[in-house]
DNA sequence: CAAGGATTGACTGTCGACAATTTAGTTGTC
DNA sequence: GACAACTAAATTGTCGACAGTCAATCCTTG
């Protein structure tokens, strides 16, 4: 902690140890330089949007986090373009970006399209399922259990992220892959929020051993394998929206 | 049509009148550079490139491009991150930005998703349809009877754009508006190629025809409607694929 | 003559500065 | 006292220049 000069007041958006992470990395190694000083800044700025670091609504300053970064301004502003790829911020011309907030509205029109797009994504990955695939999933799928043992909801999330994400790679679809990443990232915006969302884990652990079954099993119908996962995305939405209420109510 | 000093040679990727026009608008009014200049070459590129005025696998140099819109780098680059949005371009860092080409495994990506998501749009739609919807779709499926006797593809193509999008729009999700304009951003990226895409209207016309019943009809099952939509995109991948084909036997 | 390395040229990455615009604060008038 | 116009500070938009990197070409050497 070489900044001995910063009384950052902790309004700061970020924290001085990333910056100089990535000063570090910019001079020392090459390599990650080669990853560009712009991706580097991207996703610095998108994990603390995940994380809820930075908080929605909240208007990305170029003077301050140049300064915070200790970067220019022009890799900033392409970063910028990045997180308004990823649906994280919005691009106001002369007025500057600002951290997108989820509302209602957000969720009730992800919801229904993730579902969707899974549902189909299941339906193509399954004749390309590969025995480590299903052996993958199990695992993934026996982790889940174990975290809904622990009560561990932060850790479900991810092992149910890394179940979704093996047959969504499977269906070998670049397009749908590339937007199925997209939704699945405004969903795990407020990740954070998992934390304290009391998932029904009975409910959720049967339906994906469900869907498990069905990856596994020889002659499966697509229409059946493409409904059930769209319908367990689906029922998904209201205990998510309910939860949001409730978080918004706690923090009044 | 001030423009009359432009004998501008055509091995320009980019002829002299949007460069001129954009200055012309840079400078006279000041609600189109409220825009932002950045969206306006963004704009510009993503025209040239959708006509096919800039083909595919080219890349876009800064130099140049800088010279002919008579502008600086800075906002050239921001451009690019837009174009990178739509997935009309790849940013290779240290290397340049590409012209994606459409190939054929874009396309097999492409409508697949864009069925699924036209067909949730219709499901979501239905309950949604004003009677001026409804309405404006007649007259859309009226001029593409029209064009079709006109063996006008390029106007069927355009009718046939705004047919869909009355429906899309209706659905009022964003997400999914979102989605499906960048996707069908896609298909249309090579609309020229649709000059020549010698179309089967009469399929084409009765099953629009056919949609447009379900949405007229009081107590359509939703999963019909959708399957319809969804049908009607995916059977009309092969035809578009050996349009594909014959093109670039053709260039050859 | 061929292969490997150095050199040069072109291009992207980054930066600091200036210009234009918005916003907030202040002053003046009704 | 309230509203409007003006002013000033803050912030975004744009630009030209420099630095670093990649690639092709040329030269050297075996």
């Amino acid at each position: 902690m070489s900044e001995s000069h910063m009384d950052i007041k902790e309004t700061n958006i970020l924290d001085g140890l990333h910056l100089s992470a990535i000063a570090k990395y910019q001079q020392n190694s090459n390599h990650l330089s080669c990853l560009g000083l712009v991706d580097q800044v991207a996703q610095v700025l998108i994990e603390k949007i995940l994380n809820g670091d930075i908080k929605g609504g909240s208007r990305l300053n170029e003077e301050h986090l140049k300064n915070e970064f200790g970067i220019s301004r022009t890799p900033l502003r392409e970063a910028f373009r990045i997180l308004d790829k990823n649906g994280l911020v919005e691009v106001r011309p002369r007025k500057g970006v600002f951290v997108k907030s989820i509302t209602k509205k957000d969720i009730q029109d992800n919801f229904p399209v993730r579902a969707n797009l899974e549902g189909l994504a299941a339906a193509l990955a399954y004749p390309n399922l590969t025995k480590t695939d299903i052996q993958q999933m199990e695992e993934a799928l026996q982790l889940m259990r174990q975290s809904a043992q622990n009560n561990d909801f932060y850790a479900y999330t991810g092992n149910h992220k890394d179940f979704h994400e093996i047959f969504i790679h499977s269906s070998k679809n670049a397009v749908l892959i590339g937007m199925l990443n997209t939704l699945r990232m405004h969903t795990l915006w407020h990740r954070y929020t998992f934390q304290y969302y009391q998932q029904d884990f009975e409910e959720s652990l049967a339906l994906h051993q469900q869907i498990l079954d069905l990856f596994k099993s020889r002659n499966t119908p697509l229409t059946e394998l493409e409904t059930l996962v769209r319908h367990h995305i689906e029922i998904a939405m209201d205990p998510f929206l309910t939860a949001m209420d409730k978080l918004e109510n706690a923090s009044d």
